[in-house]
DNA sequence: CATGAAAAAGAAGCGC
DNA sequence: GCGCTTCTTTTTCATG
């Protein structure tokens, strides 16, 4: 008999596949979501890219965000700029 | 009294900015989970890319995966390869 | 003779192929050098994640770059950060 | 006078920026050399697709490619695929 | 070396 | 329907 891989190693591998394609269909349900919330607040005039980057905000401390937001400042003067 | 949007207005954001933020992190636990059981298949001998590769091709019909072979092996014997 | 393509075809296609390869290593040439650049800027004590920020914003002219910083602030105020 | 960086370094890093915003011209300028490139091949009825897996297999030694599509082929046979 | 961020490539959705 | 932009995924690169 040939064999490539024994059959428990065979399952296995089935296995993992399984999970991680449900797992993945899931996520991209999810994403449907979130795209779905996009456009429902893109009908009421908001916009998709501000959002982005107010949830981009949001998720730095305040620190973190005024500490960056200083050393770029210092980097923009360098160019006349603000 | 200066105002940046209506109250109403600012509400309707706030919501929206907080059920993308819940997908958003719900999409990404599930993506942790699926870095975990590519972690558990690999600690097990499987290989992460050849997994990816198997899932692809999972999700093609067969009449479109033979086809896309068989442009391939075309092209690739432009070049001798094959 | 089976044929599978005409030659014409093939070397056509051969070449095409050879030209976007060699645009492709030139371009990674060019990404080395870029690279090169940021290490040395590194090692004279600049942060690399700021000069990426500033060269984004340098691409943007000044109307553009206010316009999404209103609306941006707009935003933010709604959930009292700034 | 508040200084924000000397002189001398803030020259520096002017001249930092400015490099790399040039090479990171001439790297967009080839990449879009290559979609042109792909733009005339895909006039003259070649897959776009199947073009970038030529260059990819292009990349590996033959044995590796044959290595990968080994190892490829034992997995699609836990799924009684070829 | 392994983790995490950033860039490139690839895929998808949108608008014309 | 097709190109074009945007979004996702992959790979690469820097840092600890």
């Amino acid at each position: 008999m040939t064999q490539v891989g024994s059959n428990a190693s065979q399952e296995q591998l089935v296995l993992f596949v399984q999970r991680i394609e449900t797992l993945t269909e899931e996520k991209a349900s999810i994403q449907d979501d979130i795209k779905d919330v996009f456009a429902e607040a893109k009908a009421m005039g908001y916009d998709r890219a501000t959002i982005r980057e107010v949830i981009k905000i949001r998720k730095m401390t305040p620190a973190v965000r005024q500490e960056r937001q200083e050393l770029l400042d210092t980097y923009l003067a360098a160019f006349g700029i603000d």
